[in-house]
DNA sequence: GTTGAACGTTTGAAGCACTAACGTTAGTGC
DNA sequence: GCACTAACGTTAGTGCTTCAAACGTTCAAC
């Protein structure tokens, strides 16, 4: 992720200008979008010692109860194999529980504590103020507009494949 | 990239439902969008024997004509290190030339061949094709406020910071 | 002329999505 | 009851992409 200007060692003098052809082609404008809110909120989480799946799974816990690493995947898209990590993470910092699920020995149930509970309070707050960051150049009617079209195109490609996430 | 369902080894009989607090959440929806687009077009333009980068260049070399790889890199947002095996690419495939630069014996003069500028004409075809083919659901105003509202993100986060790309 | 910078190139680190396989445990059909 | 299939958590590892560091070479400025 580097601005255009330093790509290179540094620019010379030329135009430095993008071609047209790429200027508005919106497959690569999403992407650098993308680029962009990950940036944002992937260093405001940092900052507050987080991550986006932190956060993915934290409000999973906080809306729909504790639940097994296999649920939590599905729901939040993370891969079960890199779930086991993730946990470990939220589990040294005391936001989760890992116990053994009595009625099914195969799963361990995941319990938000609560300092996890908390956290996720915490954590909203943060993610609706680096939101408002990525968003600062859109009206409220623009930004709703836009969360109704990446909406309808998730929900467009969700039938004919797959997806990734990213919070 | 996995579907919700199948993220696990497949679902058991849960509600499947995503956190509301992450359904709408911007940067979730511009990632997944993203992931979408690269996806659609990826595919498309491998199908083409094609790459995104590939094009960006071969659209860069065709609307400012020849130029040095650091130029090429400048301007499309591609790393000068990942240039190199680029050109190679595209060199294979007979739709480009370098030759060394008299004037600046450093350089290398990246120039689009007659077979590549053909490519590069069937390349916007099945760009156009593959655009189009994101933006479905969407209606053709839709789209150009996408596209403008897009182009608004990126000119405000260009100032405060860098950018990666994307076709 | 010496110094600083841009050039193309090689190498490789870091992070990411993703696959494969494992031992264990549960359900399903018979 | 018992085989069979499948889901569970976990480990290990692959492949891709972005990005950084360093190299010898060539140029420009002073």
């Amino acid at each position: 992720m580097v601005s255009a200007e330093d790509t290179g060692d540094a620019a010379a003098g030329e135009t430095l200008e993008t071609p047209g052809r790429l200027e508005r082609l919106p497959s690569r404008l999403l992407a650098i979008a993308a680029a962009e809110a990950e940036r944002v909120v992937g260093a405001g989480l940092a900052a507050a010692d987080s991550r986006k799946w932190h956060y993915a799974v934290l409000a999973s816990l906080g809306e729909f109860g504790p639940a097994s690493q296999a649920a939590l995947s599905r729901r939040t898209g993370i891969y079960r194999s890199d779930m086991v990590g993730l946990l470990n993470e939220l589990a040294e910092r005391g936001l989760i529980e890992r116990t053994p699920d009595p009625d099914d020995r195969r799963r361990n149930v995941v319990t938000l504590t609560e300092l996890g509970r908390s956290r996720l309070h915490d954590l909203d707050a943060v993610q609706a103020d680096l939101q408002d960051q990525l968003l600062t150049p859109l009206s409220t009617n623009e930004r709703e507009q836009l969360v109704e079209m990446l909406l309808r195109l998730r929900e467009h490609h969700a039938r004919t494949s797959p997806d990734s996430w990213g919070t």
